[in-house]
RNA sequence: GGGGCUGUAGCUCAGUUGGUUAGAGUGCCGGUCUGUCACACCGGAGGCCGCGGGUUCGAGUCCCGUCAGCCCCGCCA
């Protein structure tokens, strides 16, 4: 193939085919980059070996022609090798051209010179098999393919069926947004796409199929972000007789094969907090530990302090809090205005701080810390202090914010480059913030943990489960639990998030009639194939590492979707669109621009 | 649903305080060129300034609305 051909390659007859990435006509010599999935080749056309004809042609070439050409794999003459390209030390004489399929003037570049800016977005979506010709996009797409392959390969080798689900499914109360699909042949019934196949895969546990796994593509229609896709794929895994160990055991094994997969250096440890914890220490449930800051508590080091604010925290009920930031005193006091900026996105009214260099103690906070106070907390010369305090819901998110930044600020090493963890015990249920009512923290068939089962009615909120989500980086890569396989305390669950037995039996009486017919302890995870590519490839959106994605507003620009359909198709189904755009013609593209 | 940024030649962008003929690079078209690789050089074509309205003697520029793309909040069990 193109890409392949190397000096041992000298003297062959080759036959290729591609695009014209470039021309280059000198007149009496033409090069052309010739293109294909593999790389880049330069052909040569000279009256000495090419054909009359085809030499004519040649000077016609146009970028994204498709060609044909047959020649002789020949060394370059030494000065006009070409060493940024893997085929450089080579080229292919060509006697005979031929043109497949000429192509108009691309709409957007698919060779971009040096420096040169990407097309807008807009347009590379609009061109998308354009765009998709891009080396750079060519590569994402082959690295997810090769992380896919790894998955499946891994799963199988470890014991799993891959199954399939439904697309066509029952549509869901709970949780996001569905995509509904009208029934023709049950007029005023819906479909609804699934936004995971969690219920089939607990049904398939019942079923007796102790390890099931499935590349799943989900939909959720909700609105969009940059790591957020209406339909998205992922590594669904679910598994009888498990404890949550056995599936980090599994997933960590998963990871690290991910990451041989794609030239990721492999995790050296997985690190564990439970949700708990994880609030406390870092303010989230996604910390980022490749930086060992955390938060401590400061309160009985500073709550004595002259300071109102800090005075004025505590005694309203709230702690002091803080992150020391080891050789933090190098930051300017503009760096550490974006570390406060930071905390106050996150509802903080500001921070206070400190730093301490050169045995002296400067900032906000200096005034109010004798030396005695510095020791309390800990903060070392060439240190800086950042305190919060009031409420740990509010203090906890300003930090947690603050400390990623103020580490990479700092620029000393990361502690480390890939930092993969378990966080644990997820609570079972939050508190609806308009209504009061409870709903599910993960989804509604999640275990509580044993330990807490006896609040389950006086204090829910405490109740903690037994949901798990993987973390990378400070991303949420993966998100699963143990489910509960007993029928009543499934029943007991659905009561307690506001569902009455009929409804019950209505929405959820097929889930507890597989339980209750001998389903087996189980549970799993689903891990995001499209946040992983990305993550992997280093993309800094989902739509570089999906071949046709959506827009933020959930169009694809491409092909036009959605669209209008012709008021016969709506009457097949018994529908009407209240809709401006009703019952237009069945012309994809009159639907994409307005 | 809300907030922010962007929209000028095929593409990437510049466009002064509101001023008379809207520019550059690249691509495209034509020409010259036998070792180029972002080929070089000469010449040329190419504009609904996203769309609609308003202010003004005059709008790419100011105001209002709208559409599209992107980012964020809400939302995403």
């Amino acid at each position: 193939m193109v890409g392949s051909l190397r000096k041992g390659n000298k003297g062959e007859e080759v036959m290729l085919s591609g695009w014209v990435h470039r021309r280059r006509d000198l007149g009496g010599l033409v090069f052309v980059d010739l293109r294909d999935r593999t790389g880049l080749l330069q052909l040569s056309f000279g009256p000495e070996d090419t054909d009359e004809q085809s030499l004519a042609a040649a000077h016609r070439l146009g970028s994204e022609d498709v060609i044909q050409v047959e020649g002789e794999v020949v060394l370059r003459p030494p000065e006009a090798r070409n060493s940024e390209l893997a085929t450089g030390d080579v080229e292919v004489r060509v006697r005979r051209l031929t043109v497949l399929n000429g192509a108009r003037t691309p709409a957007i570049p698919v060779h971009l010179g040096q420096g040169e800016e990407l097309p807008s977005e807009e347009l590379r979506l609009r061109n998308r098999h354009l765009d998709l010709r891009r080396t750079k996009l060519r590569d994402n797409l082959e690295l997810r393919h090769r992380l896919v392959l790894a998955v499946r390969n891994y799963l199988d080798r470890e014991g799993f069926l891959e199954i399939e689900t439904p697309i066509l499914t029952r549509p869901t109360p709970e949780g996001a947004r569905d995509y509904i699909v009208p029934s023709r042949v049950h007029p005023g019934e819906f479909y609804a796409l699934p936004q995971s196949p969690q219920i089939y895969k607990q049904i398939l546990m019942a079923a007796g199929y102790d390890r099931y796994f499935q590349i799943a593509r989900c939909f959720r229609d909700e609105d969009l972000r940059a790591d957020r896709q209406p339909e998205f794929t992922q590594i669904d895994v679910e598994a009888s007789f498990v404890e949550p160990d056995d599936i980090f055991a599994w997933i960590e094994g998963l990871v690290e094969v991910l990451c041989e997969a794609g030239g990721l250096e492999g995790p050296d440890s997985f690190s564990r907090v439970t949700y708990a914890e994880a609030l406390e220490r870092f303010g989230t449930d996604r910390p980022d530990l490749r930086f060992d800051l955390t938060i401590e508590d400061w309160t009985s080091a500073l709550g004595d302090s002259e300071s109102r604010i800090l005075r004025g925290a505590v005694e309203g009920g709230g702690r002091i809090r803080g992150v020391r930031v080891p050789a933090g005193a190098e930051l300017s006091r503009r760096q550490i205005e974006e570390l406060e900026g930071l905390a106050k996105a996150e509802g903080a009214p500001g921070l206070l701080w400190l730093k301490r260099s050169s045995g002296e103690a400067t900032g906000p906070l200096a005034r109010f810390l004798p030396e005695s106070g510095l020791g309390r907390i800990g903060v070392e010369d060439g240190d800086l202090a950042l305190v919060a305090a009031g409420e740990d819901r509010v203090t906890g998110p300003a930090l947690g914010a603050v400390l990623a930044p103020a580490g990479r600020l700092t620029r000393r090493p990361q502690v480390r480059q890939h930092a993969w963890l378990w966080v644990t015990d997820f609570p079972l249920f939050h508190e609806d913030e308009g209504t009061g009512a409870l709903v599910p923290g993960h989804h509604p068939f999640v275990l509580p943990h044993p330990e807490d089962l006896d609040r389950l009615e006086e204090d829910p909120l405490a109740v903690r489960s037994l949901a798990y989500d993987l973390v990378y980086n400070g991303a949420e890569l993966g998100s699963g639990s143990i489910r509960i396989h007993d029928p009543e305390l499934q029943r007991t669950i659905l009561n307690a998030l506001g569902l009455q037995g009929e409804e019950i039996d209505r929405k959820f009486g097929f889930l507890l009639e597989a339980l209750g017919s001998g389903a087996p302890p189980h549970g799993g995870i689903a891990l995001g194939v499209d946040r992983i590519a990305k993550d992997f490839v280093g993309a800094s959106s989902l739509r570089d590492v999906i071949a046709f994605p959506k827009t933020t507003a959930a169009r694809a620009l491409f092909e036009g979707a959605p669209a209008p359909v012709t008021s016969g198709e709506l009457e097949a189904l018994q529908l009407e669109s209240r809709g401006h755009r009703a019952a237009g013609g069945d012309d994809p593209a009159s639907a994409g621009s307005a």
